[in-house]
DNA sequence: AGCTATTTATAAGA
DNA sequence: TTCTTATAAATAGCT
């Protein structure tokens, strides 16, 4: 596209090949981000290079997510068991997450449109964005020492559990020297299903 | 990209917004065809219009095999359920984060220090944290789902034991009839501290 | 990694 | 949609 036409063939020179893969990689994921961004569609690209190294772009949400909608886009209902229905609660949690995304990058076009992103060079950019990130961290640490007392809790009522489990045991062997009761706790069914109240704690978390 | 500049952001006029995506969706479509090409990588692309609309490329095989390498590709960043205990890494932690909160106060006033902040009311200040809040869900919606997923399998634990017990306490019951199980797990020490390996999650989160 | 001469992509208009 | 065309972007070949 430049000093001369390219063949639309494989380069075979290696080094040639590099370089143009890098530079054109680069053109690609740009317009897949302004495409994004102008016409507010959702772009999921993953690429791999000759030698397998993975390049990815998600312009909303994360990948995973990508992949997720583009399944149930594409009605291939698998049937895999009982895990579906994990991913699936978490799936429209991640949907609502991406509402208020979208109200976000709303707001920051208002609040730096005009006004400072049009003098910012892209590295400058990422900086801010880095910024933001590690700024965010303070306000993230109290809401997150509530998850993790929330864990805590939750573990120490495991270990409750597991002693006062282990101490039926040992009177049940008191009581009764052959009964094995171990196989007890293999019998109970796992619990795969997501519960709604499990996901209060979520919700709490993202209201501001 | 012709007859005028074009501004980064959504374009409001919906029939505009439509012809920009009909042409750029098959120049991305083309270039990526094109690096596949040159280049010999292996590339997928996955787009939804605005309106939910899927349009997708994937230059070798299927986008399932594609996805599938996707997914095995990504296997080796996620690490899984490795809670190893260190308090010592977690103090580290903490004093790192710190630091880069420091970093990002000074981060922050350079970024907006006598540009913008100056002229900004202390309402607008407050609608930009806001922003700022939201903008990083995105980031963190990830990072959240490991901790959930967490909390699940604790929750699950913690529903099995509980069955488990009371499993138990009948089979106590049916051996002997009189004698009362249920203070056992009161009497249980409820521990209070919190252990490093819980906090090892923690960890993990705050890493970008 | 930067630098241009060219080729491409595409915004606006028809 | 599709075509045209003036212009903005991307980039091939070199350093």
């Amino acid at each position: 596209m430049a000093r001369g036409k390219v063949q639309m063939r494989r380069i075979e020179n290696p080094v040639h090949r590099q370089v143009t893969f890098c530079k054109r990689r680069a053109g690609l994921l740009k317009k897949a981000r302004e495409l994004s961004v102008l016409c507010d569609a959702e772009i999921g690209i993953i690429i791999f290079s000759t030698h397998g190294k993975l390049y990815e772009l998600a312009t909303k949400g994360n990948m995973q997510s990508l992949i997720e909608r583009y399944k149930n886009s594409c009605a291939e209902t698998q049937a895999e068991g009982a895990e579906t229905n994990q991913t699936q609660e978490t799936v429209q949690e991640i949907s609502k997450m991406k509402q208020e995304i979208d109200l976000l990058q709303k707001g920051l076009k208002y609040m730096f449109g005009e006004r400072t992103m049009g003098h910012m060079t892209l590295d400058e950019l990422q900086s801010l964005e880095k910024y933001l990130e590690i700024w965010m961290n303070h306000t993230r640490a109290a809401k997150m020492q509530i998850m993790f007392m929330e864990i805590q809790a939750l573990k120490n009522k495991e270990g409750i559990l597991k002693a006062a489990n282990e101490l039926l045991q040992e009177k049940i062997l008191e009581q009764n020297g052959v009964y094995d009761v171990s196989p007890m706790i293999a019998d109970i069914q796992y619990p795969l299903t997501i519960h709604s109240d499990s996901l209060t704690i979520q919700n709490e978390l993202f209201q501001f």
